[in-house]
DNA sequence: AATTAGCGCTTTTTT
DNA sequence: AGCGCTAATT
C-alpha cells in the first residue's frame, strides 16, 4: 500500500503524484515542502523509476542527506543512496570530476574558495600593474562572479557597453582585463572557483553534444528546491538538462527569495511558466509550523512588498503568544536579555537549549550573544562566520594536500613552499614566478627543473628536497587513504611538530585544530569505507562513478589510485563545498546562533531576532532601491517564519560598531507589525519613537525581566547607568568625499623590473669600494657612490642605472660585484 | 630573513 | 576593537 500518501493534505498529495511534465510548486513557509519533495521522490522510486535517473538539487548538503534518509525510511530500502542529490555545486563538481578533461581541465582539478579566488586576483591585479588598493580583490571578485553567474565571459564582458559604462563610472575600467587574466590563471592552475562549477557545467552541456545527450537521458526526472534562489547559470543548466523529458519539478516561494546579491532572480519562477507549454502549478498554503500570531505577523509584513505571487498562508495551529518586542540600551544588554530569557524560558516552559535559535542580520552581531551565553553557562554553537576551514593552520595543512593532488595549484604551492620555514624566501619565490611566466610553465615545473635556472647551490638543494618530499607523498596516493596520507604530511613536513612546540595559548589551539582536522579526515575515511562495503551489489553510486572517472584520468597520467572511495582526491573534492550547517551535530543540546540567511529552511521552537534596527536590518547597503528594501523585508519574513511557538524581536538603542558606540533607530519593519499580535511592554514605549526627542527619554527606562511572574528580582538592561547617548549626530558616510583615484599605480616609487642573470651569485661585499659597479637582484646595475656606517653594519649608497639612488645595507642585501 | 610596530579597513548576506 | 598587511627594524 502507498500509505505514505495518507499523511498528506490535498495539494500536497497532488504535488507528490503529479509525476510527468513540468510542475511548479509554490510552497509557503512551513507548508511541508521537504515532506512533499521526499515523498515525491519515494513515490517515483516506488513507481519503478530508477534512482540513477533522478536528479534532485537542494540548497544545502545537509538537506540532501536528510532527504535521502527520509526516503530510505519511507521505502524501507537503501535505493535512495543511488540518487543524484545535493547542492548545485556539489552535484556538478561530481560530474565535472569525470568530465573535466573535455574542457581542458585536469580531472583532479582544485576547487578555489573565496579566499583562494581573492588571492589569485590580487596576484593578477599586481601583475597587470594595477593598484590593489583601488582594484580591491573583493570588489573585483564580486564583479567577476556576477558576470559568471549571468553567463558573461571575459570577452563579452569587455565588449558589453553597459558593463563597461559601470566600470568606467567606478573608475575601474581594467576589470575586463583582470577577468581575462584571472580566468587564464585559474585554468593554468587547474582550478575552478565556485562560480566555475556552474559555468563549466553549462559549457560542458552547451559545447559537447555527447555530454548533453548523456545527461539529458540520464536525468529523466529533475527536481529543484529553493527555486526562487537560482541564478541565470543554474536556470540555463536545468533547462538544458530537462529539455528532453520535461519532467522538471521546481519548488519555491517568491516571498523567501533572499539571494539576489549572488545573482539569484525571481524572474526564474516567472519565466518557468513561459518555458514549457503546460506547466502545472500547485500552491501549498497551509502552514504546519507556526502559531497564528507568528503567521499573522509574517503575512502582515510581507504585504508591504509589491508584486508577490498571490497566496494566502493559513494555519490550524493555536493563536499562541504574542510576539514580543524588546528594546535595550546597547548590544551588550541585548545579549544579556536574550541569555536571561533563554534561561527563564527553559525553566518556565521546560525547553532544552536546542529549542532556541538566535538569528541576526550580520555575523558580527554574534559576539554579544556569545559572551552572554558563555557567562550564563548556556551551551551554544555559532554557525557560519569564520569557518574551521578558514583558519590559517587548517588552510596550511589542506594546501599541502591540495598540492599533492594537483601540483598546478599555485595558490597551494605558494602557501606551503616556505611553511614550515625551510629557507625558500620571497626572493626565490619571486624569481621562480618570473621564470614561470616567461617560460609559460607552472611554478611547480620551475621547481622540478630548478637545476636549469641557476638557483644558488643552497637554495637549489632546499628546492629539490621539497620536490622530493611532495613526490614521496604522491607515491602514497596509490596505496593509502586520505587520512594516512594526511598523517604522513603532518609528520614529514614538520608542520605538526612546529605547532606542538609552540606552547602559547594560540599555538596550543592551532595544534588542537590540526588534530581535529586529522580526526575529521579519519571519520570521513571510515564513513566512506563503510558505505563502500554496503554497496556490494556492484552498482556504482554516483560518488563511485565520479571517482572512477577521476581514477581513469589519473591512470592516464600514470598515477593510479588504489585508495578507493576514501582517497585524498575524493576528500578534497568535497571539503571546499562543505558549509558549517552541513556538519550536523543535529542533536547536540545547544542554542543555535546564525545569520538569517543561514537559517533558511530551518525551524525552531523559540526564536530571537536580534538587531532589528535601521542601518542594520534593513542593512544600510540595501535601502537605496525598492528592490533592495523588499529583499530585506523578505529576509525579515524568513526570520519570523522560522519560529514555531515563540518569537522575540529585539533592538538596541546603541551598539558598538568598529569600536565605537553608534546610535540606531528602530527598524522600519517594526512599524509594519500588526499591533494586535505584538507585546510591546518591553519595547520602551513604542515600536518607533513618535518624535526624535522622545528617543532619549525612553532610552533611560529601566527594563525589567520576569514575564508575568514575580518582578522582585528585576534586572536592569542598561549598562553604565547614566551614560547619556549622543543623539542627533550620527555619523553618516557621504561616500563621495574623495576625488576619484587614477586607476594606474603611481609610477614614481615603482621599481623598473629587473630579471637577474640566471647565474646571479652574490659577491662577498666586505671590501666593497666606492666606484665599483654592482648588480642588485631587483634594482639592476648601478655604481657605488658612497660607503658609510660602522664596520658591523656597513651601508652602501648605490646609484642605479634605472632606479635612482638607494641605500643598501650590505649585511642584508645581496650584491654581485660586476667591476 | 625574520620579527615587530603601526596603519587602515571592516560589516551584508553564501556556494 | 581586532585583524591583516606594509614598512621599519634587527
Amino acid at each position: 500500500m502507498q500509505d505514505y500518501l495518507s499523511g498528506l493534505n490535498e495539494p500536497q498529495r497532488e504535488a507528490v503524484t503529479y509525476l510527468n511534465g513540468p510542475l511548479m510548486i509554490i510552497a509557503g513557509a512551513g507548508s511541508g515542502k521537504t515532506k512533499v519533495l521526499t515523498t515525491r521522490i519515494a513515490h517515483l522510486l516506488n513507481k519503478g523509476v530508477d534512482a540513477f535517473n533522478i536528479l534532485a538539487l537542494t540548497f544545502t548538503n545537509k538537506a540532501a542527506a536528510e532527504m535521502k534518509e527520509r526516503i530510505e525510511k519511507i521505502l524501507g530500502n537503501s535505493e535512495a543512496r543511488n540518487l543524484y542529490i545535493g547542492t548545485f555545486h556539489s552535484v556538478f563538481s561530481r560530474i565535472l570530476r569525470a568530465e573535466a578533461h573535455k574542457l581542458g581541465y585536469p580531472n583532479n582539478f582544485t576547487i578555489y574558495d573565496t579566499d583562494d579566488s581573492r588571492s589569485v586576483l590580487k596576484t593578477v591585479i599586481n601583475e597587470l600593474n594595477l593598484d590593489d588598493k583601488h582594484y580591491k580583490p573583493s570588489v573585483v571578485h564580486s564583479r567577476i562572479s556576477q558576470a559568471k553567474n549571468s553567463l558573461v565571459g571575459p570577452a563579452e564582458y569587455a565588449q558589453d557597453y553597459y558593463i563597461q559604462q559601470e566600470d568606467m563610472r567606478s573608475n575601474r575600467p581594467a576589470i575586463a582585463q583582470v577577468y581575462q587574466a584571472y580566468t587564464a590563471r585559474c585554468f593554468k592552475n587547474g582550478a575552478m572557483d565556485f562560480d566555475d562549477l556552474l559555468l563549466k557545467m553549462y559549457d560542458l552541456l552547451k559545447d559537447f553534444p555527447d555530454a548533453l545527450h548523456k545527461y539529458q537521458h540520464k536525468f529523466k526526472y529533475v527536481m529543484i528546491d529553493e527555486y526562487q534562489d537560482t541564478n541565470t547559470v543554474q536556470y540555463q543548466i536545468t533547462k538544458l538538462l530537462a529539455a528532453v523529458h520535461e519532467n522538471i519539478c521546481v519548488v519555491g516561494d517568491d516571498a523567501q527569495s533572499i539571494y539576489s546579491f549572488r545573482g539569484a532572480t525571481i524572474e526564474n519562477i516567472l519565466q518557468f511558466q513561459k518555458d514549457y507549454d503546460d506547466v502545472k502549478v500547485i500552491k501549498l498554503e497551509q502552514n504546519y509550523r507556526s502559531t497564528q500570531s507568528i503567521l499573522n505577523v509574517a503575512n502582515e509584513v510581507i504585504k508591504n512588498n509589491k508584486g508577490q505571487i498571490p497566496k494566502a498562508l493559513w494555519t490550524e495551529n493555536d493563536g499562541g503568544e504574542k510576539i514580543r518586542l524588546v528594546r535595550t540600551m546597547t548590544d551588550n544588554d541585548e545579549g544579556r536579555f536574550v541569555a536571561d530569557t533563554i534561561q527563564e524560558q527553559k525553566l518556565r516552559n521546560h525547553y532544552f537549549n536546542r529549542d532556541f535559535a538566535i538569528l541576526y542580520r550580520t555575523n558580527a552581531q554574534s559576539r554579544s550573544f556569545e559572551e552572554s551565553l558563555r557567562r550564563m553557562g548556556i551551551a551554544y554553537r555559532i554557525y557560519g562566520g569564520v569557518s574551521f576551514y578558514q583558519r590559517k593552520e587548517i588552510k596550511d595543512m589542506i594546501a599541502y594536500l591540495r598540492l599533492i593532488i594537483n601540483t598546478r595549484d599555485e595558490e597551494a604551492l605558494k602557501r606551503v613552499i616556505n611553511y614550515p620555514v625551510r629557507g625558500i624566501g620571497k626572493t626565490t619565490i619571486e624569481k621562480a614566478m618570473v621564470i614561470a611566466n616567461e617560460q609559460n610553465i607552472t611554478f611547480w615545473e620551475v621547481l622540478t627543473r630548478a637545476g636549469e635556472f641557476g638557483f644558488k647551490a643552497g637554495t637549489l638543494e632546499i628546492i629539490q628536497n621539497f620536490v622530493t618530499m611532495i613526490r614521496y607523498f604522491q607515491s602514497m596516493l596509490e596505496t593509502k587513504n586520505a587520512y594516512d596520507v594526511a598523517v604522513q604530511v603532518g609528520k614529514h613536513t614538520n608542520l605538526v611538530k612546529e605547532l606542538f612546540s609552540d606552547k602559547t595559548v594560540e599555538g596550543l589551539a592551532r595544534y588542537e585544530n590540526v588534530q581535529a582536522l586529522l580526526n575529521s579526515i579519519k571519520e570521513w575515511v571510515d564513513d566512506r569505507n563503510n558505505r563502500a562495503q554496503i554497496d556490494e551489489d556492484g552498482i556504482l553510486t554516483p560518488e563511485a562513478e565520479a571517482q572512477a572517472g577521476a581514477e581513469a584520468a589519473m591512470a592516464a597520467q600514470g598515477n593510479t589510485n588504489g585508495a578507493g572511495a576514501a582517497s585524498l582526491g575524493a576528500y578534497l573534492q568535497q571539503i571546499t563545498l562543505l558549509t558549517d550547517a552541513d556538519d550536523d551535530k543535529e542533536n547536540a543540546d545547544v542554542v543555535k546562533l546564525m545569520t538569517i540567511h543561514a537559517a533558511k529552511g530551518l525551524e525552531f521552537s523559540v526564536v530571537f531576532v536580534g538587531g532589528v534596527e535601521e542601518t542594520l536590518f534593513p542593512s544600510a547597503m540595501s535601502i537605496n532601491t525598492r528592490e533592495e528594501l523588499e529583499e530585506e523585508r523578505r529576509l525579515f519574513y524568513v526570520a519570523v517564519t522560522r519560529a514555531k511557538a515563540r518569537l522575540w524581536l529585539t533592538y538596541a538603542n546603541a551598539r558598538y560598531r568598529f569600536g565605537n558606540l553608534v546610535q540606531n533607530e528602530p527598524s522600519r519593519f517594526l512599524e509594519e507589525l500588526p499591533a494586535a499580535h505584538i507585546d510591546k511592554s518591553y519595547a520602551g514605549g513604542g515600536a518607533r519613537n513618535q518624535s526624535p526627542s522622545s528617543n532619549m527619554g525612553s532610552g533611560f527606562e529601566r527594563m525589567q525581566r520576569g514575564f508575568g511572574g514575580g518582578g522582585d528580582n528585576s534586572i536592569q538592561y542598561n549598562d553604565a547607568g547614566n551614560r547619556r547617548p549622543e543623539t542627533g549626530n550620527r555619523k553618516l558616510e557621504t561616500g563621495n568625499s574623495k576625488p576619484p583615484y587614477l586607476q594606474l599605480k603611481p609610477t614614481a616609487p615603482q621599481t623598473v623590473a629587473h630579471v637577474p642573470a640566471a647565474d646571479f651569485v652574490p659577491s662577498d661585499t666586505t671590501n666593497l669600494q666606492e666606484g665599483q659597479k654592482v648588480e642588485h637582484q631587483k634594482f639592476g646595475f648601478g655604481m657605488v657612490t658612497k660607503i658609510e656606517g660602522s664596520a658591523h653594519n656597513p651601508i652602501a649608497t648605490v646609484k642605479f642605472d634605472q632606479n635612482g639612488e638607494k641605500k643598501i645595507m650590505l649585511n642584508y642585501a645581496k650584491l654581485r660585484i660586476v667591476g
